[in-house]
DNA sequence: CCAATTTCAGAGTAACTGATATCG
DNA sequence: CCGATATCAGTTACTCTGAAATTG
């Protein structure tokens, strides 16, 4: 228990936009050890994830749905491609743009690691009623989808 | 529009980490250029709206509420107490512990600042029906709580 | 020539770990 | 002496902006 007297949220409650920030923050560290037994950091195992459903993204895509820049995903996908977990590509019709996508290595690590992170996943929501998550859930990605429109 | 073809979420959904990740990130850089034009950073901003709300914590109370180390929280609070914008007294009963508080320099930037971010706020949530952000920031919070209880 | 992609290089923010001193 | 607090110092992780080359 915290031992700060009060509870989590006083009269009004806490801004969404607090709620987020500290919890990324509290999940980050967590995270973080977890996937370092996998050799992963936190933007690497995210990309990995991505490529998974959307195989044959450029980096430029992957940068975009991430919402950061192409030159933070660069050094990301650098790292993956040096290690053998993905393969990237010339596209047939424009050989400025590279394709990505999962080697069997890559698919192999992703299918451990995905297991181990959906332990944790469940041990934060373990106080959020099963019937609450779906629209958890829906409502982040309708904030996600304000926060892609405007780029 | 994004650009990439698909919807935001494909076949399962995206996981409730990778939300609070992206979310997170998506949202800082608008928040910081907001905070900007107050002279304030992220850490500083919330750490006044705590303060506002639970007056005379201790750095090292702050930095636990905020799940992170009272290390990086003495930066924050230095900070702010050299502009004004809080102060810090020994407390009665034990010399050692700073009890912080807002001057009212602090209570006027503070409430200046916090109206530009509920208009941020109420962008990011528009399109969150106004029946389900309740239960949104309770899910948050209960997740925020699983966070505070294991330090 | 323009727009998009890729990618190198440098800068900055915000957190961390380690260590030291003080107080009750 | 122990536990909690405060705080200095150094380090790391992730992202950014700027700039240049390539392609259609």
């Amino acid at each position: 228990m915290s031992t700060d007297g009060e509870a989590i949220d006083g009269a009004g409650g806490p801004r969404f936009i607090y709620l987020i920030g500290r919890i990324d923050r509290g999940i980050r560290q967590d995270f973080e050890t977890r996937l370092d037994a996998f050799g992963l950091t936190i933007p690497e195992y995210t990309a990995l994830s991505v490529l998974q459903r959307r195989s044959g993204l450029s980096n430029a895509q992957l940068a975009r749905r991430s919402l950061i820049t192409p030159q933070s995903m660069i050094g990301i996908v650098s790292g993956l491609e040096e290690r053998g977990v993905i393969v990237r590509k010339a596209k047939a019709s424009h050989a400025r743009v590279l394709e990505t996508r999962l080697t069997p290595a890559g698919r192999r690590l992703l299918a451990k690691t995905d297991a181990a992170i959906q332990e944790f996943e469940d041990e934060l929501l373990a106080d959020v009623p099963s019937e609450h998550r779906d629209l958890l859930r829906q409502s982040l990605v309708a904030v996600m989808g304000r926060l892609q429109d405007r780029r």
